[in-house]
RNA sequence: GCGCCCGUAGCUCAGUCGGAUAGAGCACCAGAUUCCUAAUCUGGGGGCCACAGGUUCGAAUCCUGUCGGGCGCACCA
């Protein structure tokens, strides 16, 4: 509960009164009404559009209801005045106390300080990274594996329950080329040439020490058989091996999914079929002939009559085929059955996905809201590329050569918490320029280094109070805090409504622009101290007003502690 | 040809389920400061929110269209 949604119920009850006497029509829609912080903080501290909203269906204007509600509104405890302003707002101005208490408030639930309710206990399925198997994690991935992550985190925060899940896709051909890289690397641990790795198999020598292990386990027993013979447990042995390494790289940064899901043993459990004679029930599924594609070069089509879902019922604009032609499913076909899968344990399903699988979005949906009848709530949060810069300049990838950007390469130049924090830095639907010199810079214009040096001040300046004798005390009397000092807090009040907004939006970035704005905040108050010393957090010789600039800061603190929490961030106490 | 995402200050970007005078950083201009709570600070200029219609008490935000950019478009994954 923010001082937002206790507001927002007070005017509902106001409302209910109001109704009850006969001032205004019951049953209104409410729908639109908001308490919010004004955009302006000279508007005071609370804003509600709530006479604006009801003024036409109550058959009123704007400024009369208002008069209605305001009187109630400056009888509630805390609340130093309502006034009407502009078109019809009404804006409301707490006591100082009311502040101060908040900041007890901060110090009392500590890192559960913005925790929320609103999820309700509703269970969220995040889906994330799902990269394929078929060798390390590289910079390629990292946006949208951090995006999920924090996404959940934020979640799990807001009162939702959260499964973490990575959808291995062990089952398509591109497992089959791993199989045979593998076998060749196999060969080459055995002591054969093998000369250059051909086009078309996995070049990376990632593969070497697997080849070495396959090698030691089986000796020479399928250095001459047929790929049918040893394809599946090469790619069984491959798979688990990259799966291994790909966990140790999201390790780096923090990542730990709950389940891990193979597309293969989805595919061995008859999960395809199932949700195949689910849709068939219905109707959705016919064999047809795709339309020739335009716009492409298309030398190579033939028509095919394929079993086809017919999702353009859902929006796509063309219905989509679930098996191949030699009767295996395609990529669709399991990954429909993947999502109902999901279904069954979730109440709403969120995938991250990168920006150019964005041309599927609609036919996934469409199946998911066939197979479920509509009743899971599934969305795709699509995280645009990232372009890696050094001094401005483009580093060049290229998955083809073996000469990626690896995830760990980056982690150890940079670190974990530089990484996950610049991800961060845009909102997932933008493009974003990672540049391994500005992400470290030590300045203003980086947020990762701003909102790192406010907590890292605040830890200072504790130290050096409990050095001068002063130590942090609950029982610090916040009356001697200024305005400047309160408008600090009330920034840092906005924390749980931020939270919640981010939540609803699946927006994590905006926990980290909130993070730049409370410690810009913070860095403006204790620049005052350079002017007058007086200003100063730390009062050598006033004990009482450092203890309660003390108690300030430390919720300051606290607040970005628990946004960098949820941010996968770690707080620094010094910066180095 | 079609679909998705995007278009906000010179640049990079925020912008709260539609709300009051559209914000931040960089850059620019003018001051302050040689300090160690300066890993700078204060102030200022700078906007047809791509364009045109529409919805409404109110639109950067929602709808339609146009223009411009990015991504994608067979049974690949």
């Amino acid at each position: 509960m923010t001082i937002y949604t206790q507001f927002a119920e007070h005017v509902g009850a106001i409302l209910d009164t109001l109704a009850a006497d006969g001032a205004i029509p019951a049953n209104l829609d409410r729908q639109n009404l908001a308490v919010e912080p004004p955009r302006d903080p000279a508007h005071g501290d609370l804003a509600t559009n709530a006479a604006m909203v009801l003024a036409k269906p109550a058959g009123t204007n704007p400024r009369a209801l208002a008069g209605l509600i305001v009187p109630k509104l400056s009888e509630i405890d805390g609340v130093a005045d309502a006034e009407i302003a502009g078109p019809g707002f009404i804006n409301i101005r707490l006591d100082d106390d009311a502040w101060r208490e908040e900041l007890r408030r901060i110090a009392d639930l500590g890192a559960d300080y913005g925790r929320s309710d609103t999820g309700a206990g509703q269970t969220v399925n995040v889906e994330y990274v799902s990269a394929n198997p078929t060798g390390p994690m590289h910079m390629g991935h990292v946006r949208g594996a951090v995006v999920g992550d924090s996404l959940a985190n934020l979640l799990e925060y807001a009162g939702h329950d959260v499964i973490r899940e990575y959808y291995v896709n062990d089952a398509g051909g591109q497992v089959d080329i791993l199989a045979r890289s593998v076998h060749l690397r196999y060969l080459e641990a055995l002591g054969e040439n093998i000369g250059e790795i051909p086009e078309g198999l996995y070049p990376g020598d990632y593969l070497i020490p697997v080849g070495e292990q396959l090698a030691e386990e089986f000796g020479d027993q399928y250095a001459r058989a047929h790929e049918t013979v040893w394809l599946i447990r090469f790619r069984e042995r491959a798979v688990a091996a990259m799966m291994d390494r790909i966990r140790e790289d999201l390790a780096l940064i923090g990542i730990h999914h709950d389940l891990f899901s193979s597309e293969a043993e989805l595919v061995a459990a008859g999960k395809p079929q199932a949700a195949e004679e689910a849709l068939r029930d219905r109707g959705l599924i016919y064999t047809g002939v795709l339309e020739k594609p335009k716009g492409k070069a298309d030398e190579d089509w033939e028509p095919v009559e394929l079993p086809l879902f017919r999702s353009t019922d859902f929006g796509d604009d063309q219905d989509r085929p679930i098996k191949k032609s030699d009767g295996s499913w395609t990529y669709f076909g399991n990954d429909m059955a993947y999502h109902f899968q999901k279904a069954e344990k979730a109440d709403v399903l969120v995938d991250i996905w990168g920006a150019d699988h964005a041309g599927t979005v609609k036919r996934i949906k469409a199946a998911v809201e066939a197979l479920t009848g509509g009743e899971t709530a599934f969305d795709v949060k699509l995280v645009q590329m990232v372009r890696l810069l050094r001094d401005g300049e483009p580093v060049k990838m290229s998955k083809r050569s073996g000469s990626f950007v690896t995830l760990a390469d980056v982690v150890g130049e940079v670190g974990k918490d530089v990484v996950r924090f610049s991800m961060l830095t845009r909102k997932a639907d933008a493009q974003m320029d990672f540049d391994f010199a500005k992400v470290v810079e030590a300045s203003k214009d980086n947020p990762v280094f701003y909102v790192q040096y406010a907590h890292a001040r605040i830890s200072s300046v504790h130290r050096k109070a409990a050095a001068e004798g002063i130590a942090r005390d609950e029982a610090a009397d916040l009356g001697l805090l200024d305005g400047e000092e309160l408008a600090l807090v009330k920034r840092a009040a906005q924390f749980p409504r931020i939270v919640e907004a981010a939540a609803g939006a699946y927006e994590p970035h905006r926990i980290a622009f909130y993070l730049f704005d409370l410690a810009a905040e913070f860095h403006a108050l204790w620049n005052r101290g350079n002017d007058h010393a007086e200003k100063r957090l730390l009062v050598v010789n006033d004990p009482d007003l450092t203890r309660a600039r003390l108690a300030l800061a430390a919720g300051i603190g606290q607040i970005i502690r628990n946004g960098l929490a949820i941010m996968g961030v770690e707080a620094v106490e010094e910066m180095e």
